[in-house]
RNA sequence: GGGUCCUUAGCUCAGUUGGCCAGAGCAGCGGACUUUUAAUCCGAAGGUCCUGGGUUCGAGUCCCAGAGGACCCA
């Protein structure tokens, strides 16, 4: 790491970088100039005058454009002693400013107080520079705020990660790989809200601050809450408030929203993510499976054009229906027995150690044979994969099958090995949905300390009544990292998290 | 939790088996230049070699500990 990093620990040399560029702020304040303006007169952003002169340019290819006023921070300064170019760059594009002391006049000295990183203001007719650069030909220049750090290296960018990470606005002024990346996953995003919306699914939004966090077996987050003096925990999962609504009417919601796990860091998991729940009553896990492939399809053709995503050495292919397979039938093909015939925690243990999997200490079943999975058939699911039908032991929230009842109407869809989303037929049976509760409260004193508390309150709602409903969750940052394939979730994130400096 | 690798100027990077005063490009500073676009040319600057110990006549370089980061494994 650098210097840089650390507020207040600049060197001697960086503060006098600094200080030269106050001074050049001061001397403009001499001058009776504001080196921060609270307005400009801008036209048009600069992708716009690029298009403006175009147009121009088929109707009257020998005259001047019209004039405009652009505004932008400055990418690049040459300067030749009586003209000088100035590459201006907005988020619409970047447009040449072409300054000649002869059009500037007195304001010709100004240039002086102007750095790379500060942003101008340039007011003159669009033209074509000699050289054939469509630029702005000044006839004023203006400071609209003065930069008082160098801006990173203009041809390399800026390579070292942690800035990159921790001073996010550097990377996307520095590298527009970085800044496109990240603008592709807000256009993800925005592409599933509006797949939910055309759908009819209503967007909701339910509490972060929750007295128990429930709906997912994970640690939460702690916090106090002043004002009653009471604790409270940051959100795990979004279903059992999004259930409530569905208890409540609301046939069709989703919320896009963050969630907080207190557990690993890695190149897949950051401590808080983005998360799309949606719930749809009469619907079941075969209707949600539909949407979900309807879904990936429409967002891989939104953002990149095509089902096919590059990912890795080869691609993803997102062209709807994926492939189906049954949790029983994918551990009898890559583990090779019928788990079913595995049913007590000594059985299980067994399969593990006859597979060479590690046995994590102190695991119930549940967490033996979601070990299992995760190392012996997860990895072989590389194209989009519906595994179904899930062991009810880790699914304490959803509906039995009719033809098994230690089975879940359940899928997982793994895509490039990872778990991409999660459904259930939900359960609605409240007295059925009582006692997997308390099955979770015998496996918390047991001590999993992932295992779900009893939620009195989304009991009561069940008890007024639930439809048969078909329920999703989608981590939309591994889906932003398939899409564009990343290979770690820093890349997708704007502000990953990082330890404290 | 374990292992491997990385950290040198504001930025991007060199730095030999341990050996003179730690280098370059960009940016910045002074100067030249009226069509450049990684502008060019001349000049002068700019360093807590991540931090702290140790070995040594001598450490950016070797050893130990720590910080931050990357990757792999559990």
């Amino acid at each position: 790491m650098t210097e840089s990093q650390q507020p207040g620990s600049d060197t001697r040399y960086l503060r006098e970088i600094i200080s030269e560029r106050q001074a050049k702020a001061d001397t403009l304040r001499t001058a009776g100039v504001d080196p921060y303006p609270p307005r400009t007169g801008r036209t048009h952003p600069i992708g716009e005058a690029l298009e403006v002169f175009r147009a121009h340019e088929q109707t009257s290819p020998e005259a001047d454009g019209p004039d405009v006023i652009v505004a932008g921070r400055i990418a690049a300064l040459r300067n030749m002693g009586r003209i000088a170019f100035v590459d201006l760059q907005d988020d619409t594009g970047q447009i040449q400013i072409l300054a000649s002391k002869r059009a500037l006049g007195e304001a010709w000295k100004l240039l002086d107080a102007f750095d790379l990183g500060d942003f101008l203001e340039a007011s003159g007719p669009l033209i074509r520079s000699r050289r054939g650069e469509i630029s702005v030909q000044a006839n004023a220049v203006a400071m609209l705020s003065k930069a008082l750090r160098p801006p990173p290296e203009k041809y390399h960018g800026l390579q070292d990660i942690e800035t990159r990470y921790r001073q996010r606005y550097l990377d996307l002024i520095a590298n527009d790989e970085a800044k496109e990346l990240l603008r592709t996953r807000s256009r993800i995003v925005s592409a599933m809200r509006r797949f939910m919306d055309d759908r009819g699914f209503l967007e909701v939004e339910t509490p972060v601050l929750q007295s128990e966090a429930g709906g997912a077996a994970a640690r939460p987050f702690l916090t106090h809450l002043n004002a009653l003096d009471e604790p409270r925990q940051l959100r795990i999962a979004l279903e059992l408030h999004l259930k409530r609504l569905i208890v409540g009417g609301f046939d069709r919601v989703y919320e896009i929203g963050r969630i907080f796990r207190n557990e690993g860091i890695g190149n897949r998991w950051n401590p808080e993510f983005t998360m799309l729940e949606s719930y749809e009553a009469y619907a079941d896990y075969h209707g949600v499976a539909e949407m979900v492939e309807a879904a990936l399809a429409y967002i891989a053709t939104e953002v990149t054009g095509s089902m096919c995503v590059p990912w890795g050495d080869g691609e993803i292919d997102f062209t709807p229906p994926f492939a189906r397979v049954t949790m029983v039938d994918a551990v009898k093909q890559h583990v090779g027995v019928d788990f079913r015939d595995y049913p007590t925690i000594e059985a299980m243990e067994g399969l593990l150690r006859e597979n060479g999997v590690a046995i994590p200490p102190d695991a119930g079943w549940g967490k033996l044979f979601d070990e299992l999975v995760s190392e012996r058939v997860e990895p072989h699911l590389q194209q989009p994969t519906f595994l179904l039908d899930y062991p009810l032991a880790i699914s304490p929230l959803a509906k039995r099958t009719e033809y098994d009842e230690t089975l879940v109407e359940r899928f997982e869809l793994f895509v490039g090995g990872w778990e991409l989303a999660n459904a259930y037929t939900e359960l609605n049976d409240p007295v059925d949905q009582r006692q997997r509760f308390e099955e979770q409260l015998r496996l918390k004193d047991a001590g999993d300390d992932e295992a779900e508390l009893l939620d009195e309150d989304f009991i009561i709602a069940l008890e007024h009544g639930m439809p048969p409903t078909g329920g999703l969750g989608m981590g939309m940052d591994r889906l932003a990292m398939l899409m564009t394939n990343s290979q770690s979730i820093r890349d997708v994130i704007l502000f990953p998290l990082m330890r404290k400096l």
